[in-house]
DNA sequence: CTATCTGACTTGTCAGATAGGTGTTGGTGG
DNA sequence: CCACCAACACCTATCTGACAAGTCAGATAG
């Protein structure tokens, strides 16, 4: 039976592959609710055990979610798991606040141009949306997931998807600066209602203007962070959730349950 | 004991966490070897299964490597690793030719103008290296993967990890699209000089220079591609596996075979 | 001294059992 | 007839104990 199923060639990745085949991307499951594991399992001849593992996997890329007592649902992808493992494995690497405006400037000027050009009516209701939540949101990590919320619209707005992978590999790296800036009231009173020319601009499909109001958006840390400049991001994050939010908790902590739901659908326009 | 264990509350998130600062940053195996499961398990007091489970999920981020008989390895982070996760994540996305040339065009040109100023001479022995291996390489993918290895080690010529991240996140996405350009002798001829323009441009510290040349060098596509600029580029991949090299396996098989040891180093200095 | 073999490790996988959560269903009291 | 609630069936998560298969060092026979 062991020999048969070696010969048979089962790995978890050609099991995932073909899983990923028949209910993300295929049509069964349309109510997103996948058969049981004990039924899978027997389905395609592997012990529960080893489909679990399979599932993990899944699970981990955010492909599917799963429910003690209800069952595994399939899951509208979203960038923010995956790019959760991207930012474990650069833990160890040494971003700076530099380092991340330098390459964070380039990207969303690109992307407040061409969300001008391209934004459709209903990308600027969400946007909208976006901002007004920032206005109303109550404490420091509401208010950064309503910042990330707007600039990932932007992104959205964009209809590139490439842009918005880019994007989303480096959120909870501008997370973990929008925890520093938000907290900043100098940053936050000249940065806030750049959020508004940015968004004016692109309704006025003025993309020029769209893209020099993100620059000063996003170069004001530039003249404000003054030591923090050369901190590493990790670092400067990690003070702030202890100092302003008095908070023991670990950077990665708050950030998986800052960004556990939030989810911006990819473009499938 | 069940209760105990939920009252100290073990995750399998803590667990993580726990091992990875212990043995991935910490300073303990130093040769890279783990202590086996069994004893680890035993030490956290939690099943062996339990433990395998949390070590799957540090394997898929790439952080450790089991050798079945051996034990389990310590590996360095590879940003490649981690950008795989995102590329199965948006396989569901539609990011066609167009889009990436369009992002990684703006990417690329900075990375290029930044490298011209910050590449050390080490940095350009090694995209030297990589160059003299895309000349000698026989066969399509030995090609991409050397190509590959240029632009990301003008990624990281830029000392900036935040680039490297944005680059890494959309590495997959670009083999896709090496595999069409290498097997197009059109776009070839014309292409491959433009490497050693870059890295001449770079050499002679003229930013500008190297920016032009690689908004050249990418936006070739964009006159020879002709249908599929706006194909989906897995499609068009897969295409070219199917057609020029005759191979029935899929673009993701190909991928983690052709990305597999491929890693260049994350940047400490 | 060399070749081989044994035994003690390792990971990978399995079946079966239990814990704990969730939703449904059917019976009972109003 | 309706509302409530308890029992039940199902789900995932996890544990225990076991075995297969690979690896390696050291003992042993030639």
């Amino acid at each position: 039976m062991k020999a048969l199923q070696k010969r048979i060639g089962i790995t978890q990745d050609t099991l995932a592959q073909s899983l990923t085949e028949r209910f993300i991307f295929g049509e069964e499951a349309l109510d997103g609710l996948m058969p049981s594991t004990r039924i899978l399992a027997e389905e395609y001849g592997v012990s529960r055990l080893f489909l679990r593992e399979v599932l993990a996997g899944l699970q981990r890329q955010g492909l599917i979610e799963t429910f003690p007592g209800k069952g595994i649902y399939v899951r509208k992808p979203s960038m923010l798991n995956a790019a959760r493992n991207v930012h474990t494995t650069i833990r160890q690497s040494t971003a700076t606040a530099r380092d991340l405006i330098e390459a964070r400037g380039n990207l969303e000027e690109q992307c407040a141009a061409l969300a001008a050009e391209r934004a459709t009516t209903e990308d600027i209701a969400q946007m909208e949306f976006a901002l007004k939540a920032l206005d109303d949101a109550n404490g420091l990590i509401p208010m950064a997931q309503a910042d990330i919320a707007f600039h990932s619209l932007l992104a959205k707005s964009t209809h590139n998807p490439v842009l918005q992978i880019m994007f989303g590999s480096i959120t909870t790296l501008v997370f973990d600066t929008m925890l520093r800036s938000l907290s900043d009231p100098e940053i936050y009173k000249e940065g806030a209602p750049l959020h508004y020319t940015i968004l004016k601009a692109v309704k006025n499909r003025d993309g020029l203007a769209a893209r020099k109001a993100m620059s000063k958006h996003i170069h004001l840390a530039e003249d404000s962070y003054k030591n923090d400049l050369d901190c590493e991001l990790r670092e400067i994050a990690q003070r702030i959730v202890k100092d302003v939010l008095q908070s023991s908790l670990s950077i990665e902590e708050i950030l998986s349950s800052a960004l556990k739901d939030y989810s911006v659908d990819l473009g499938q326009s």
